[in-house]
Parts: structure tokens; C-alpha cells; sequence
RNA sequence: GUCCGGGUAGCUCAGUCGGUAGAGCAGUGGAUUGAAAAUCCACGUGUCGUCAGUUCAAUUCUGACCCUGGACA
């Protein structure tokens, strides 16, 4: 290299839908660049779960240094402002070295916690949480629902009574707070970079990314996958967060149903959940700005 | 070969006491502020296996045939 890019000072982002190849580009960028890999990935960051998560492998990780992969059990706590708390002293330490971190992966809140921060309202509380749980129980969906519209009548009308996580996130931040969820959300609004980003991501023909997806899957249940997800199962981790995603889940239901594997069809029920996520990512990237590069190119801007 | 089930949406199935049918999943699009690989929203015309019979009307009843699962031979 004979010079830096003018966007020296930028955080470097690498996203893009599953499978596209974020971590190949990642790891070239960082060999170009004199880079480390910053995750951000809400399930490689967990221990354990290793086979249906698509981590960087042994020699990945020897090319290019990662951090916040494996850093947590899978019944630690851990939510998107606990990532970019220490994804920012990641970023930190890597400066302090002189390296240029890059940041990786396809967990869209996170990477926006990480650039924009979030609503600066308190974290997820266990307590009021299975209380509106046990209201859920004995009086419906519709029920809790009923009550977030009585003190937010703004997010209620937003969010579907049958979307437990939202309105039950939002009940919670103006029980511990006394102010709507709306109010603080207005206020915030992802307005401004708390932390100068620029995104780049890989650019696939849909057909061709539906390929690298069923690949990926093949690989995984060759490499093992139902042998590690019976043995996280027999190990107690059912119950984890990691379970339930893409993956481990369709293991899990299949594991657990105590009738015969039948692997092809497992492999096919993978296959088109990850699709199905894939296309959740690429609706998330529609708006954002991200410079496309063509595959195989680490050629910014 | 005989007996008993089945053959309905791409898949698994529900249903129509006769008036041409609907769920889940998949697919497509969308939302997304501390669970985010999570969670949620919208979008449903398909020779109701084939042929014939009864009927004003059959996917629904009857018969034959084809395919398929199981049991018995």
C-alpha cells in the first residue's frame, strides 16, 4: 500500500445476508490493512455452539485475529448494548495497537447498537419479565397488550398484540423508567453516529447465495452438527438463548421428538430456515448504505 | 390376491351431513431501539387421483379403475 483510504478514521463494517462471504472479505481486508475482526454475531459469541454457527476456523482465525467470538456461556446474559459495550473496548484496544479494527457480522441491531447506540433506558429486567409472562398466561397476548396501550398508547397502536417480545420490552422500559418507550425512542431515533461507520458488503446473485447456503448446511451436518447439538442437549443447554437459533433449533425439535433422524429432511428444514433468515437480513440492508463490492474484490469505495 | 386406510395448495394435513375448499410449513414482500440467527405483520383458484353413474348441482354419494400405506395370505 502506498497510502491510507481518505476514510482513515471510519469504522470499517463489514455486513451482508448469511453465507455471503463476510468473513472471507473481512479477513482480506485485515491482511491488507493491518486489521482485526470485531463480531458481530449474536450467536458466534457464544461458547459451545460451534458447528451450525459458521465461525471463522482454526485457519481463518490464524490469518486474521477475531475478537468477541466464544466469549460468553450459553446462559450468560447478553443483549445488543451489552455487545456494543465491549465491542467498543475491543475497538479500543485494537487502536491502541495500531490496527484498524473491522467490524463483522450479520446481527444488523447489534451493528446499529454499536454505531448509533441505543435508547439509553435500562437493561431487560428478569423480574418483569416473568411477570408479564404470567400475565400472558392467564389472560392472553391481548391482555398484556391492553396494558402497554393504557400508559403508551403510541406503542401499542405500532405493535402487534401478538409480538411478546416488543410489547412486553416495551411495558418493561416504562415500568422501570415512568416514561413510554415512545418518548424515549422519539427522542433517540437513531439519529446520530456515536461512532463514524462506513459498511461494505459482498454482493451475490440471489441464486447463487441460495447455493453457498446449502453448501454451508451440508458442511455442517457432515462436520457433526447433530452430534454436537445431542451433546449440548445432553449437557443441559437446551434451554439456552443459542438454541433456539437457526439451526440449533430445527435440531433441537428434531432431537428431542424421540422419533428416527431422518438427516435429509433435517438438512432440507435447515437449508430453508436459513433461507428464510437470509431473507430477513436482506430486508434489514435494503435501506442502509452499504458499498457493495463485487465477490472476491477488496477493492473499497 | 384379499381386507382396511389414504390420494385435497410446493410439503404435511383439515374440511365439505351434496351448492367447486382452508390451516401450518415453504414461497414473496414488510416491520425491527437492551431476546434480533429472536419476535411479529401481510399476501391463499387448487383438473379436491381418473372415468362413469345418481342429481338441478358431485371434491363430497355410488361403481369401476389407477396410485400409495398397513395387515393377512
Amino acid at each position: 500500500m502506498t497510502h491510507e483510504p481518505a476514510f482513515d478514521d471510519e469504522l470499517w463494517v463489514i455486513v451482508g445476508p448469511t453465507a455471503s462471504g463476510k468473513t472471507e472479505l473481512a479477513i482480506a481486508l485485515s491482511e491488507l490493512h493491518g486489521g482485526e475482526i470485531v463480531s458481530a454475531d449474536s450467536v458466534q459469541i457464544y461458547r459451545h455452539f460451534q458447528v451450525g454457527t459458521g465461525k471463522p476456523n482454526a485457519a481463518e482465525r490464524a490469518r486474521a485475529r477475531h475478537h468477541l467470538i466464544d466469549i460468553v456461556e450459553p446462559d450468560e446474559p447478553m443483549d445488543a448494548a451489552r455487545f456494543a459495550e465491549l465491542a467498543a473496548e475491543a475497538i479500543a484496544q485494537i487502536r491502541a495497537r495500531g490496527k484498524r479494527p473491522i467490524v463483522c457480522g450479520g446481527s444488523f441491531l447489534w451493528v446499529k447498537s454499536l454505531i448509533f447506540g441505543l435508547v439509553p433506558a435500562p437493561p431487560a429486567d428478569p423480574v418483569v419479565r416473568a411477570e408479564h409472562k404470567a400475565h400472558v398466561d392467564r389472560e392472553g397476548r391481548a391482555g398484556l397488550h391492553a396494558r402497554l396501550a393504557a400508559v403508551d398508547r403510541e406503542s401499542a397502536s405500532r405493535l402487534s398484540e401478538n409480538d411478546f417480545v416488543r410489547v412486553s420490552r416495551a411495558l418493561e422500559v416504562f415500568e422501570l423508567t415512568g416514561k413510554p418507550m415512545s418518548v424515549w425512542q422519539a427522542s433517540h431515533g437513531f439519529k446520530v453516529q456515536e461512532r463514524p461507520a462506513r459498511l461494505f458488503g459482498v454482493r451475490r446473485e440471489p441464486g447463487e447465495l441460495d447455493a453457498r447456503i446449502e453448501a454451508r448446511c451440508r458442511l455442517m451436518f457432515e462436520n457433526g452438527f447433530i452430534e454436537e447439538a445431542r451433546n449440548l442437549l445432553e449437557r443441559g443447554y437446551g434451554d439456552c438463548r443459542p438454541f433456539g437459533s437457526v439451526g440449533y433449533k430445527q435440531l433441537r425439535a428434531a432431537l428431542s421428538s424421540g422419533r428416527d433422524l431422518d438427516v435429509a429432511s433435517l438438512i432440507g428444514d435447515v437449508y430453508r430456515a436459513t433461507r428464510v433468515f437470509a431473507r430477513r437480513q436482506r430486508t434489514w440492508l435494503r435501506d442502509q448504505p452499504v458499498n457493495w463490492l463485487e465477490a472476491g474484490s477488496t477493492k473499497l469505495r
